[in-house]
DNA sequence: TTAATCTATGGCATCGATTTCAGGTCAAGC
DNA sequence: GCTTGACCTGAAATCGATGCCATAGATTAA
């Protein structure tokens, strides 16, 4: 492969010459530009990133950690890819299956310089080890986490379930049942805590219906739609922790013939592709932009500037299910 | 950061005695080896993996090429990104958006030995810029071309497309109505083979109804369900090229009060995960393993060996819509 | 006893770029 | 006439690792 150092000899320039003409620093004669820039042309040169990495002591590459690909991850990591390119920066993905080992992979690609930094949609490992390998690079993660030197993009879900439970009691729901997910989720506490204050302030009974909890998938939401056709005590609506979830609940309600929004309302999360399609109400944020301001986060950490951040909002997405 | 260098001195050894330690290669000393290993220990060293790319000449790395994140993309990603890591590659992610100058970015990361070789999902520049390309490392397609030097690891649309053709016809359907995606992929071109050769085969009359062409998308199918009602010649089933389109056919044909399948039958392809909850009749195949096939042959290429490719196989999943 | 082989180690060139340093020319300013 | 500073250039060090080559002692074979 053609280098630096075949075209200073083609034009009858020092290496330095060339380095200076290729990335515009310094001075040079235009005599000489142009004889470097020619010569370059001639034997179709490109740089090789590996020593230009090596030498500057960075990358310009990221490292996107996710546990899976699933259709939230896949939207955060589009966003991500989009916002990263258009800065000039690339991305190497990471697939964990939610493994401390390979996910701990992914840390050492930081360690070892492969990546410049990592953005973390959710972990597996404790927050004690991500956070020891932040002195290698920025780390920012999707997740909400409390950590000194792990920022993260998190919205407030207080503000969305909030959204999603006003909408019920607005349509005249009481006997709303939450379907929880991942207990040990920051977002799922602050979920709980919005139903704690919705019920206060609407005078409801927050202990009278059972909740699920660990609620992520379409088959859990399933079986929750079988069982409420045996509950004793019927709540009249449910209010997801994901679309999946929701979109289970309303296709085997279907399949059994019942009725939604009859015989109870479902109100899901996430506003996937497939919620239109069941015309699932859902509440809505903007993946995409929560992933730029990820790669912002990231990006002003590197280069040591201060970016804004765009302000993000729910969105209820009302259709037929409430 | 600590060095090969560092790791030397304090074993008190040369550099390249750490490298053959490090490396596994080359007589080195029993008492050495463990100083070495001590020290490496002690300054918490990992190796400068650009210093490591530029001397080997190789990544490790694979670009990912992909137009946009759908769910097919999405899967074949996850298989192929699962697949790289298992091997010891890693995978670089690369969403041109079909657009061409982006797409050549991607290109030129393999040029500028970024990647060790790239897969391209579906690409938008012309065959031949891409093959111009094939001389800076393997590169492999997912949908089906013809060039010599980039293989490809389609699957013959034919024989899936036939599978759901006969489900349709074994099912009483004999008014079938084709939902063709882009007329300029081959896949297409298979499909619309295997459709004269099921007509033939069954003395039906080709040209008898109205077939649409690049079809993709869900709202594609709702103006299909839409037109359907007023339709003088009324297919009694629809064939589609992908789910989005079945499934928007689907969802507005119960929207609009009509039956799937009583007025109309509708058959999918991809099986996406929301032909589950649409109850979508569809054709599966395994898109994870040809992920993994299209890295065996990059790997294969890369590391000069023969790689076994899995077989593959299409496969109808019947449910409520045919 | 001598030649051949194995084991062990360090020196140094190398991968391909960037950047500092030192040296040089030339014109403007005092 | 001398200083100052802008302009221009190449040599060489550097980033961090790898691996060839030379050397040399220890065995083994002839």
């Amino acid at each position: 492969m053609t280098n630096i150092k075949e075209i200073a000899a083609r034009a009858g320039v020092s290496p330095s010459t060339v380095s200076r003409v290729l990335n515009g620093n310094g001075y040079v004669s235009e005599d000489k530009k142009r004889r470097v820039l020619a010569a370059s042309e001639e034997l179709d040169y490109a740089p090789n990133l590996n020593a230009v990495s090596l030498k500057r002591g960075a990358t310009r590459r990221i490292g996107l950690v996710a546990p899976m690909f699933d259709e939230s991850v896949q939207r955060f990591t589009g966003g991500f890819v989009r916002a990263a390119q258009a800065g000039g920066y690339s991305v190497t993905l990471f697939i964990t299956g939610m493994d401390r080992v390979r996910e701990r992979e992914a840390l050492e690609a930081l360690r070892h310089k492969q990546v410049d930094a990592l953005a973390l949609v959710i972990f597996a490992n404790d927050l004690s080890l991500i956070e020891s390998y932040a002195k290698y690079g920025p780390i920012v993660a999707w997740q909400r986490v409390v950590a000194e030197h792990i920022p993260s993009v998190f919205m407030n879900q207080y503000d969305g379930y909030m959204l999603g439970l006003e909408h019920l009691y607005s349509r005249g729901y009481r006997r709303i049942c939450n379907v929880y997910g991942s207990t040990s989720r920051l977002n799922t506490v602050s979920r709980m805590d919005a139903y704690r204050d919705f019920c206060a302030a609407h005078g409801l009974d927050e202990h009278e219906l059972e909740h699920f909890y660990e609620i992520s998938t379409i088959e859990d939401g399933e079986r929750i739609a079988r069982l409420w056709t045996e509950s004793p005590r019927r709540p009249d609506a449910f209010i997801a922790a994901n679309d999946y979830s929701a979109a289970g609940l309303v296709a085997e309600a279907r399949r059994l013939g019942l009725s939604v929004p009859g015989d109870f309302a479902v109100c899901g999360f996430d506003n996937l592709e497939f919620a239109r399609l069941l015309d699932l109400t859902t509440i809505h944020y903007p993946v995409d932009l929560q992933a730029g301001n990820a790669f912002a986060i990231i990006r002003g950490r590197i280069e040591d500037i201060e970016l804004p951040l765009r302000p993000l909002q729910f969105h209820l997405v009302q259709r037929a299910t409430t």
